[in-house]
RNA sequence: GGAAAGGUGGCAGAGCGGUUGAAUGCGUCGGUUUCGAAAACCGAUAUGCCCGCAAGGGUAUCGGGGGUUCGAAUCCCCCCCUUUCCGCCA
């Protein structure tokens, strides 16, 4: 959410942030509505504060056995309803306002380049090379079946299309993935783990800034109204909602593996094949509680956390730098990390990593107080680091070789008890 | 799911219709004392919003929401959470 104090001093500022992402924004209907709300709180608090006096006089006059009281009780009741009812104009007023400030975005960065779309993004770093194949590379979804470790059509029998089957060795190279991440960020990183619910309040959405805009995108349980995690920066970020963390305390860094559940309405269609869109899969988060003064800083860390991944998987990737028009609604910053895919000929995002400024931290009600000092929000962070899917497509596709089966790289070998190279498993591929 | 007991400031814990934003203790911070420290003593110590240059003032908040009342942490209703017991269960 943005400020509403620094909307006031510097609309034009706002009103040039939201045009260079696309949007529409009435910032003049928007300061009125504020004025508005501002005007009836003076008068609803105002009045609350003679009834709260000739309350307190009463209760002296009572005490004292006056005989005005009953006439100085009717005094009060007749204020105290006026008072009520120009509280509820307020309160009326005070929502409306806050659910337009929900739906405007997190203005960018000033570094952010200007763009409409998509193609507006700039490539700011490759990595490694496209590998060179002496054959006709093959896309995943006939190399993971062929070695029977990724089963489509038994996922769409138990859940319909969208989702796949890992199998033998290839759950456990998805689980090796997983672990090998988490081992990474925990003992090289400074990062703490966390397994945190699927399940949270609407709330939680609120808070990073999924809801109420984007509500058509993710699982809801109605009968409890609970709704399934799109990612684990929802549960993670929210982890200290209400909270004033000491300043020495942060950056406060914690990974957490979710599975992640997406509805990716409106998606059918677009590179929807095999296991590059699917409603559920894993992956392994980073999210960082930090200073104002270093997050912008501490992006390029995260994101160099995510990096060092895929460079020593050896797979060949590039950075993007999202403009305006194509950086997501909570990030006032976006850097995009996307795989090479030779089966599909095509970069594949395994990572995006955002800084939200103080945009989710206004939404969660996330601050941080200096010794002595007042509380202020904090910056949160948060990136993927990374992807399952489409991790997973990379280094098979990456690495496979001739005849069609898969070298593993060698971070990963030691948890897939030595392993060095997936082959077909006749003994399941049944 | 059933029963019972609870949810109060950073923590512990009083308060159960009238200057109670809230006793007291602990913790924390500042001061006195000390060569220094401990102890002791003195003082300070929630958050949001509004008005104000400031000092300060106002308002709201005792799990959440509604109600009764001139007035609610205190009374009533609904919901949530915690603990214990029972049931069920990985």
């Amino acid at each position: 959410m943005i400020d509403l104090a620094a909307l006031r001093t510097e609309p034009d500022r706002f009103r040039a942030a939201f045009a260079a992402r696309g949007e529409s924004v009435e910032v003049a209907g928007l300061l009125a509505a504020d004025e508005q709300v501002r005007a009836l709180k003076h008068r609803a608090e105002t009045l609350r504060a003679e009834v709260n006096a000739a309350s307190k006089a009463i209760g002296q006059a009572a005490r004292q056995g006056g005989s005005a009281v009953e006439e100085a009780k009717a005094k009060a009741r007749a204020l105290g309803d006026e008072a009520k009812r120009v509280d509820e104009e307020r309160d009326a007023a005070e929502r409306a306002l806050h659910e337009r400030l929900l739906v405007l975005p997190n203005p960018c960065l000033a570094e952010v380049p200007v763009g409409k779309d998509a193609t507006g993004n700039r490539v700011v770093a490759e990595w490694g090379a496209k590998p060179a194949f002496g054959f006709a590379p093959k896309a995943h979804w006939d190399l993971g079946p062929a070695l029977g470790i990724m089963d489509f059509d038994r996922a769409a029998k138990v859940a319909g299309s969208g989702f796949v089957c890992l199998r033998g060795n290839g759950a456990r190279l998805s689980r090796a993935l997983i672990s090998w991440f988490l081992d990474v960020h925990t003992a090289e990183h400074g990062y703490q783990e966390w397994q945190v619910p699927y399940l949270v309040h609407p709330q939680c959405m609120v808070g990073t800034g999924q809801l109420p805009k984007f509500h058509d995108q993710f699982y809801a349980c109605k009968a409890d109204d609970l709704v399934l995690i799109p990612t684990a920066e929802v549960p993670v970020t929210n982890l200290h909602t209400g909270e004033i963390l000491e300043a020495e305390t942060l950056p406060l860094k914690y990974t957490a593996h979710t599975p992640c559940f997406r509805r990716e309405a409106g998606a059918a269609g677009i590179g929807t094949r095999g296991m590059t869109r699917v409603h559920q899969f894993d992956k392994v988060e980073v999210v960082w509680f930090t200073r104002p003064e270093t997050s912008a800083a501490d992006l390029l860390t995260l994101r160099g956390h995510a990096e060092v991944l895929l460079q020593r998987l050896g797979l060949h990737y590039r950075v993007l730098e999202l403009c305006t028009g194509d950086t997501g609604f909570a990030s006032a910053h976006t850097y995009d990390l996307e795989v090479w895919s030779p089966g599909t000929n095509s970069w594949l995002e395994v990572s995006s990593c955002s800084i939200f400024t103080d945009f989710q931290a206004r939404r969660a009600n996330l601050r941080f107080r200096e010794k002595g000092g007042k509380p202020q929000f904090l910056h949160t962070l948060n990136g993927s680091a990374l992807a399952l899917p489409r991790c997973l497509i990379a280094l098979l596709e990456q690495h496979q070789q001739a005849d069609g089966s898969v070298s593993v790289p060698a971070p990963l070998r030691p948890y897939l008890g030595g392993l060095e190279r997936i082959t077909g498993n006749a003994a399941v591929t049944g």
